[in-house]
DNA sequence: CGCCGAGACTATATCGGTTAAGTCATCCGA
DNA sequence: TCGGATGACTTAACCGATATAGTCTCGGCG
């Protein structure tokens, strides 16, 4: 089958391509009539504009790219990214903008991709995700000058967009709500501690339980369930042993309430367990597990939005800042005295 | 910063753009001298052709699309996705040539994505997943000319190359083993009715049971935990209720556990329990969860060499049938008498 | 009546590659 | 010693858009 070009429809308008170009993207040019005429002819054959020629001309890619370089084993079961990148296609479809999605090794990867994508004039802006500390992507995407946004918080962000969640006042929330059950004691199994989020919500733990007057004990995992269990098992061997733990992602939250369960703790009465991101996971167990749920698709949308402006060189519309919301389900309650 | 194209090079070596691609690509028109000549300016500066003034030229766009049509809500907490992608960039890396993901609503939508991806140029050939029964999307693709690979069972791929596992040879294995260990009534929680390989599972189920003399019982479910659970306690209030049930995902099969354990039931003395996709999922919950493994990242890179073959036209070197694995954990075991 | 300006197009250059066709110089064999 | 083949390039067309510079026509106005 033939795809119609910009010159096919010229043709069969009698007017040069020239006058078409102008039809299709509303440019002066073209008298009202003929114009309805070339938009007539083009939706009769279906035309669309070949993305590499429009490219080549027009300097722009017509893509975003998204790097994850967490390992494809603890990704897997994560929801949150599929999610995320189901709120991003959303708002991209209608650009149409298509979205470049590899997994890498690492960050050098990672980076080296970014180059590559660059050079070969693949992608219009990056969505950077899982920002760490002394990250060396900033550097990268500055001085390539691609347009990225950064979900993530915007103290770290220079001169990008941010998208972000408030993961401090989250922190505050959930651990107000277990003081409020009465918990003193609190233990928090972390994700990737090079990750910057884990950090802020490291230090949020840290801050609010002196304030509140409670004892936080952190431990740090690695989104997987082994971990997570492992962890668990640990915190519960303490003499001191916690009353409620918060975990950082759901699949260490669930392995957690496993372990726990299977050294003959009882949930909740004997410990109370949080995640961090809500997702079907955390229904599908027995208690269900209490979690901060966020709307995810909507996150990547926003994001999506950002990017786009930013890679028309529109100026980003500031900041978002939406709070993670506690969704109570039967894994927390009053500590047993 | 400034992308070097074949033009700078070709000023700097003192040759015509026409020599630097012959050389860049290896094709005779050049001296071993002059090419070595080329080939160290263009790794000094860092060259990479452009992606679009390639595709332009050259016909291809250097992409592949996958499109999936599942809900992203039960998606996401499927590992086998994003398993399988991470299976096929280890190979698309290194030609390369970039995976365009996109989550589609429906059938309708997908279909309209692989016409407008076909109508932009955007991809040179397309994985098609989720076979279904009398599946639209054939004709669509074979009138497009679209190279496709079909991640499914061969009997329903018409001239497209395919990759696919034995659903069938699993069933029968694990009903063996089933019926070895002295389960007489077997349940079983299927997939989507719609999916092809629900269907070659379901009547690999009957005809097996039949042979062995069991008794089979089918549902139909969706993926999601929630009708795992709802399916399970319907099988467990059944008058002759099971003493196994096998389920078509790993998320209903854990759903499928908690539920039974939750209404009073012990696993495995009471009721034995199979997923049929193995994940870290399935060593989160107690007991952990026997499964049928596959190798989904080796899946995922053997169909990205197949449409990189299809794709340049060269033969595609037939099929690719493997028996899922039957992974023993502590979900199964002799039915209590 | 003739000049100016605006509107409606056309002609053409351009993006950065690939590739067919053309131009030399060199070497070989009869 | 000369015709022809071969190698090493160059020239130029092409892919399918966009965008700029012309061209032509017509209407208005002094």
């Amino acid at each position: 089958m033939k795809r119609p070009t910009i010159d096919d429809i010229a043709r069969r308008a009698n007017v040069t391509k020239a006058a078409v170009s102008f039809a299709l993207n509303g440019n002066p040019g073209v008298s009202a009539g003929t114009r309805e005429r070339i938009l007539a002819i083009a939706k009769d054959v279906g035309y669309q504009p070949s993305s590499a020629a429009r490219a080549l001309s027009g300097g722009r890619a017509g893509a975003f790219g998204l790097v994850i370089d967490r390992p494809a084993r603890s990704l897997g079961i994560e929801p949150f990214f599929m999610e995320l990148i189901s709120g991003m296609q959303s708002e991209l479809a209608r650009v149409p903008i298509s979205l470049l999605f590899t997994l890498a090794e690492d960050q050098s990867d990672e980076i080296a991709l970014y180059r590559a994508w660059w050079a070969q004039r693949r992608v219009d802006g990056i969505f950077l995700v899982d920002v760490r500390r002394a990250d060396r992507r900033w550097a990268v995407l500055e001085e390539l000058g691609l347009p990225t946004v950064v979900l993530g918080n915007p103290r770290d962000t220079r001169d990008f967009a941010a998208v972000w969640h408030d993961d401090a006042a989250a922190m505050r929330t959930v651990l107000e709500y277990l003081a409020g059950l009465g918990h003193k004691r609190i233990g928090r199994i972390g994700g990737l501690p090079a990750l910057r989020h884990t950090q802020i919500r490291n230090s949020a733990f840290r801050s609010v339980c002196r304030r509140l007057g409670l004892t936080g004990t952190m431990r740090s995992g690695d989104y997987t369930g082994e971990r997570g269990a492992v962890l668990t098992r640990e915190l519960l061997a303490e003499s001191a042993r916690p009353t409620a733990i918060i975990y950082d992602n759901d699949v260490m939250a669930i392995a957690g309430l496993t372990a726990a369960q299977q050294v003959g703790f009882s949930v909740p009465s004997e410990l109370s367990i949080v995640a961090w991101d809500d997702s079907p996971l955390c229904e599908l167990v027995h208690p269900a597990v209490t979690a901060l749920h966020r709307d995810v698709p909507g996150y990547g949308a926003h994001a999506a939005r950002q990017l786009i402006a930013a890679s028309q060189g529109k100026p980003t519309s500031g900041e978002y800042a939406e709070e993670p919301e506690l969704t109570l389900r039967g894994s927390t309650g009053r500590p047993r005295r």
